[in-house]
RNA sequence: GGAGAGGUGCUGGAGUGGUUGAACAGGCACGCCUGGAAAGCGUGUAGGGGUGCAAGCCUCUCGUGGGUUCAAAUCCCACCCUCUCCGCCA
């Protein structure tokens, strides 16, 4: 979140960002109950530091239990008069910090405008449109032709948006995973196995909570939330810690799992495996100086773009716009990747530079050397990449006219065969 | 899930309801000493919030949240977590 000073010092950024996000936010209801808040912390504090003050003498006064018994009548009132007026106060505390929540982070000023997706940037676009002696087409034909993807299976199973894979799919889809961790690793990304399923307040630390809560999958027994992207369980992973000196860059590196009720795009991509409740993907994840996050960004756009590209799969870079960056970002980049089989750009990376956005949420601080004090680190992640699209992804584009699909050069020794048959 | 034990600062570990934000030890930082180091000696060593140009001052925090009290690390209640034993199990 952004720090109440924050917001204090830097109101007509904040009014203005959120003007650019095509969202509103009660800024100046929350200046207001700050205002409240600390005209009541100093009239409480101000009755506290007598009542100490007080308390202390009746300790001293010892033996002498007519001044004792004086100074106590005195303080009998403070106390209660404290109480009532920290009750306000704590109610506009949380009043204050539930608004706050609910504000989304400033937008990077290099973020071209814009009211919604339609007006996001392609910055680039590599390689060509690829072209095919016969008509190409969408793995939701190629699979099943193949024998290797089941709609009907999963969808009896678990009900709309869910698939099984099988054979040479299955492995491809495995051999990918172990391809981009691998990857990620040797560009200096340290692996990590992360839980799957966390606790609301880990939600809320990660920006997911309040506002996407339609969004989780949540169960109904304990207080447990299916991860929707590895990120959320990075950024809990120091939650409420200050990290010593000389630990950042830290680079980090998961497969996950994730979880996404998509009850807002009902209707949506519902041809395929685009869009599914359940899916893999490898996440980077980043936290470093503020200095050093915009450095560290085009580090994982690169990387990203390098994994694409040794798949060798045409694909484009967009910025989005101020209007389609998400409540956590500050600046976001994404990679898609063309589908000749369903004539469409498909996104396979999503890179955001939140700043210390979720480093407030999660009050996760580093100590720049061992005599200061502590501060914000930044915090950015990047897919890298999502599955299962980067298997529609080779599917559609290394799909041979028999229907069957050429393994690419590097995912060979991963998979032992280049050539994905019928099942 | 059952029974028991326990949660205090960077760490270990004290703490009788009243100058305890917290003894003592260790670690770490700085200084002295040294040719250099060790040892030794000295000093310092949490975070949040409020206020102030600043120095500083005030306040909160001893797992979390309530309660009792003029006053709570200390007493009471609830919850969370950790450890040991038992049960169950991939």
């Amino acid at each position: 979140m952004l720090s109440i000073q924050f917001i204090r010092d830097h109101t007509d950024r904040v009014k203005s960002d959120l003007s650019r996000r095509n969202t509103t936010a009660p800024i100046d209801r929350i200046l207001d109950l700050d205002d409240t808040r600390r005209r009541l912390l100093q009239d409480v504090e101000a009755l506290r530091a007598r009542r100490n003050a007080v308390s202390k003498e009746i300790g001293a006064a010892g033996k002498d239990a007519v001044a004792r018994q004086a100074k106590i009548d005195e303080m009998r009132g403070v106390g209660d008069r404290i109480d009532v007026l920290d009750v306000d106060l704590k109610a506009t505390e949380s009043d204050l910090n539930r608004l706050l929540l609910e504000v989304p982070n400033i937008i990077d000023p290099s973020v071209p405008d814009g009211p919604d997706e339609s007006a996001n940037i392609v910055v680039e676009t590599v390689g060509d449109l690829p072209k095919f002696d016969f008509v190409p087409k969408p793995h939701w034909e190629l699979g099943p032709d193949l024998g290797a993807l089941d709609f009907e299976r999963g969808v009896k199973m678990s009900g709309s948006r869910f698939f099984v894979m099988r054979a040479g799919l299955a492995r491809l889809h495995r051999a990918l995973i172990q391809f981009f961790l691998n990857e990620n690793i040797k560009a200096g990304f340290q692996e990590h196995y992360l839980p799957y399923m966390l606790t609301e307040a880990s939600l809320f630390a990660s920006g997911q909570l309040p506002k996407f809560r339609d969004n989780l999958y949540k169960d109904h027994e304990e207080d447990y939330f299916l991860i929707p992207t590895a990120e959320v369980a990075f950024v809990n992973l120091y939650r409420d810690e200050i990290l010593p000196p000389g630990m950042l860059p830290l680079r980090y590196v998961a497969h996950t799992p994730c979880f996404r009720r998509e009850k807002m795009a009902a209707g949506r991509d519902v041809r395929g495996i685009k869009r599914v409740h359940q899916f893999e993907k490898v996440e980077m994840f980043v936290y470093c100086e503020p200095d050093q996050s915009e450095r560290e960004f085009q580090r994982l756009v690169t990387q990203a773009r390098a994994l694409i590209e040794m798949l060798g799969l045409t694909y484009r870079v967009l910025a989005l716009c101020s209007g389609d960056i998400g409540f956590n970002s500050a600046k976001t980049v994404d990679l898609e990747v063309w589908s000749p089989g369903a004539g469409e750009w498909l996104e396979v990376s999503s890179g955001s530079n939140c700043l210390d956005f979720q480093a407030h949420r999660a009050n996760i601080r580093y100590r720049p050397a061992l005599d200061a004090g502590p501060r914000f680190p930044h915090l950015l992640n990047m897919s890298g990449l999502a599955l299962p699209r980067m298997v529609v992804a080779i599917m559609e584009n290394y799909q041979r006219e028999d229907g069957t699909i050429a393994v690419p050069e590097v995912l060979r020794p991963y998979m032992g065969t280049d050539v994905i048959g019928h099942a």
